[in-house]
DNA sequence: CTCTCAACTTAACGGCGTTACATCAGATTA
DNA sequence: TAATCTGATGTAACGCCGTTAAGTTGAGAG
């Protein structure tokens, strides 16, 4: 699809002619001004259809029908928008009401904080970097309050802090993968080894570590969230 | 830097004509064929020196004297170079001798993953696509074993083998970025929302959750280990 | 001595992020 | 009203990317 205003030299002179009645279409139909909104709607979108190599600069201003180049008076670089997009799905975590029950505030916190990245599955992979934005920050604060009346403080709290962190990103990541399954040729090569040698693997082959199906991703999440709640430091009330 | 055997037509004529004296040069000189190993060798090279954005087919050729077309004889795509340097690394992974100690073995096995994942801090991102290699699946069976040992089975193996795999991948994951800053340019989005805002997040400023310095990873990812340990479903012996 | 064929090279395609520069429209000013 | 400014877009181009098609080479087999 050609974008809104793309002419050709020839067009445009023709269009000095004929202005009056081409103004009349094209002046209000000019919807809206590229916005860093809109971009990051368009790129969380873009990136849930087709996924991180799906996502280019000339498709997302093409969604807008705008050249690429408008990006850049709005955006420095592209991973700026991939900043603004990761930052962007955190503020989809619903932050529950605080209870007395610090425990089950975490709980659904995380549980909501999986959900989200397992509905974009892009996102855990793009925390390579530093993920400061303003959404995201409320997330931890309330996590963080949670944990500091639950009686955490100082070490322990950090402690615990990115003990979940790293479990809800480390689950998102793991999971995803599976879940939508990829390009199917991307195993091959892996996949090979397990059924050739699997009697190399015996505890593995035993304990079904590999078979898609065998256990339910929530259940499993969730268990080890309680393992982890479980194990924490506790000053307890 | 030019690729050994290109030529320019005129150049390769001319050889024909002093042909001799040229190969007695040559031929020696060709060191050893294209292998697959040589290939996820330079790989990780490459990625090791400049991140999963430095390593383009092209120059993962030019390292080893050759045209980039000449590596998909070996291998189908670059997303199998990935795979094949992701589970490559993973071999690193020293896999400790088995104690009595069945925890301690699980210590040090997840010590040493963590280790090498942030010698390769390309590695955690990576872990998108199915994790199936050979050298990633014995240290899964080394794991699964240890927690055998220590009386898990069925549901609580696999849910303590998810636990202790996704807090692994996530602190990497997560430390992997502080650690080695990338372009600082990166973060200004982010980070200015914290410096303005600083009074809405309580907690994490009181907690001193973004000081970079304030806490050593390592010391909070081992107690974080020792609280899973503590919280992991236990049939103990 | 020819033939085969694995392992390379050359050339090219379309797409990518990004930059330099031109253009346009709407507000501001004279 | 006419000239000017300025924020926001478009056009053209650069160099690099992954990948494919087709040609070339050289060692070993018959």
């Amino acid at each position: 699809m050609k974008a809104a205003g793309s002419k050709t030299p020839d067009e445009r002179r023709a269009d000095e002619i004929i202005s009056i009645w081409l103004r009349d279409e094209a002046s209000p139909s000019r919807p809206s001004p590229l916005t860093r909104e809109r971009i990051v709607n368009e790129a969380v979108k873009l990136l849930d259809q087709h996924g991180v190599n799906g996502l280019t600069m000339r498709r997302l201003a093409e969604g807008m029908d705008v050249t690429a180049t408008a990006l850049y008076w709005h955006v420095r670089i592209k991973e700026d928008v991939l900043d603004l997009a990761l930052d962007h799905i955190f503020g989809e975590v619903p932050i529950p009401d605080s209870t007395a029950d610090w425990r089950g505030d975490v709980r659904r916190l995380v549980r909501n904080w999986r959900a989200v990245m397992l509905r974009h599955p892009w996102a855990p992979s793009l925390i390579g970097r530093p993920v400061l934005g303003p959404r995201v920050l409320a997330r931890t604060e309330y996590l963080q309050s949670a944990l500091v009346r639950g009686g955490l403080t100082d070490l322990d709290l950090a402690v615990s802090t990115r003990l979940l962190a790293n479990y809800v990103i480390g689950a998102a990541l793991t999971e995803g993968v599976s879940r939508q399954g990829a390009d199917p040729r991307t195993s091959d090569i892996a996949r090979r080894h397990i059924t050739r040698d699997s009697a190399a693997y015996p505890v593995i082959n035993a304990s079904g570590h590999l078979d898609t199906g065998r256990w339910n991703d929530d259940d499993l999440f969730d268990r080890g969230l309680d393992a982890i709640l479980a194990g924490l430091p506790h000053r307890d009330a």
